[in-house]
DNA sequence: GTGTCGGGTTAGCGAGCGCTAACCTACGAG
DNA sequence: CTCGTAGGTTAGCGCTCGCTAACCCGACAC
């Protein structure tokens, strides 16, 4: 229903400019903020002017919506699959710190955009990509639960969280080279993630 | 020049309103974002209606400035304070996380906005906060690199970054009660930071 | 008692916003 | 050849915004 026509076809190839449309939103929200954006800019940005953007999207909310919920399904998605696809719990988080580190340097400004405008999503969008970062976290939580015996479930998250926290501090410094920083990032994680008995 | 007069009964006392404005925008901010929220909405929350906030300050953007930049100086001020009456790196490091998270814990509404809403500033302010919070960055990293030895300063600023990321975790997830949530992100932030040989 | 002034009110301005309406083309299908 | 449609244009509506103007009133100084 929120796609134009599931067709045999699919929707590849017929909407280049939808994609482009969602990618320079990406970069001028994670620089200005939703509000800051109007929709002239983004479409000037985008090289159409203006009214030209509701060809694509039925409203500027929709942009966002689209924008984030596929990003949180991805994250969920990929996210799982891998720590399913783990030997044991200790596997299972190295495999989560690293997609998640590979996600979040390969978009810098989605990261900042879900977390700040966020709350500027409709009711039924925010409902949704709540719904499935709760189902992220959860991910997380089981495995953290299962490398550390006794943890309760709420401590899970909280760790969970700040772990999302340390690892989507990239985008505000870009100061050394992705390679290091991955690397960083991994090593910070596991570090504050992982039982000591482990490390 | 910013106070309204600098006598020697200081200004306590004859500005409640001004800082009960300053608390109040801070949740508000909070909560919907700096453009999210009107003048008329802040007022009123206050207990007078729109305008009369021209009374205290000089502008919408006046409020976010004053805020940001008064947080910005407290972080640094107690932080850079807190490390050098340190004996060594190692507790430098910890007096610094035990202040950072005090202070998030303490003041979640300005956490959220000083990293979401820090764009929205006039230029003049951005350029301020800017330099304080490079400042505060530079007091970690400082010490990381005492601590660490061979550390650039370029991966300590980032690992300060990173660690910043995560005990400002803290408002997104406020599911355990805030002792323990202080314990934990002790635990993560100095596991993330110290070397392997100290811990 | 009167004047000043801090702190409040309402009315309303100009600008920018999201979005709609109406129109214009290029083009592939029949 | 025609015509429907995808994807663009400009004009402009209605609304909200930040902010100013003009006014009001109670407390205090003298």
């Amino acid at each position: 229903m929120t796609q134009t026509e599931p067709t045999s076809s699919q929707q590849l190839g017929h909407t280049p400019r939808r994609q482009q449309i969602l990618d320079i939103a990406a970069d001028l929200f994670a620089r200005r903020g939703f509000h800051g954006v109007s929709v002239a800019e983004l479409g000037a940005a985008c090289g159409i002017s203006g009214p030209a953007l509701y060809k694509h999207f039925p409203s500027k909310d929709a942009v966002l919506a689209e924008m984030l919920v596929s990003i949180s399904e991805r994250l969920l998605a990929e996210g799982s699959a891998r720590a399913e696809a783990s030997a044991d719990p200790r596997s299972a988080i190295e495999a989560l710190v690293e997609w998640h580190i590979e996600f979040a340097l390969g978009h810098r400004a989605l990261i900042v955009v879900q977390d700040r405008d966020w709350s500027s999503l409709p009711e039924d969008a925010r409902e949704r990509v709540r719904g499935l970062q709760r189902a992220y976290v959860d991910v997380w939580a089981d495995q953290l639960k299962r490398a550390h015996h006794g943890l309760r479930t709420e401590r899970a998250h909280a760790m969970a969280h700040a772990a999302f926290g340390l690892l989507n501090s990239t985008p505000h410094s870009a100061l050394i080279p992705d390679g290091q920083m991955h690397d960083l990032l991994r090593r910070m994680a596991l570090a504050a993630l992982l039982p000591e008995a482990d490390r």
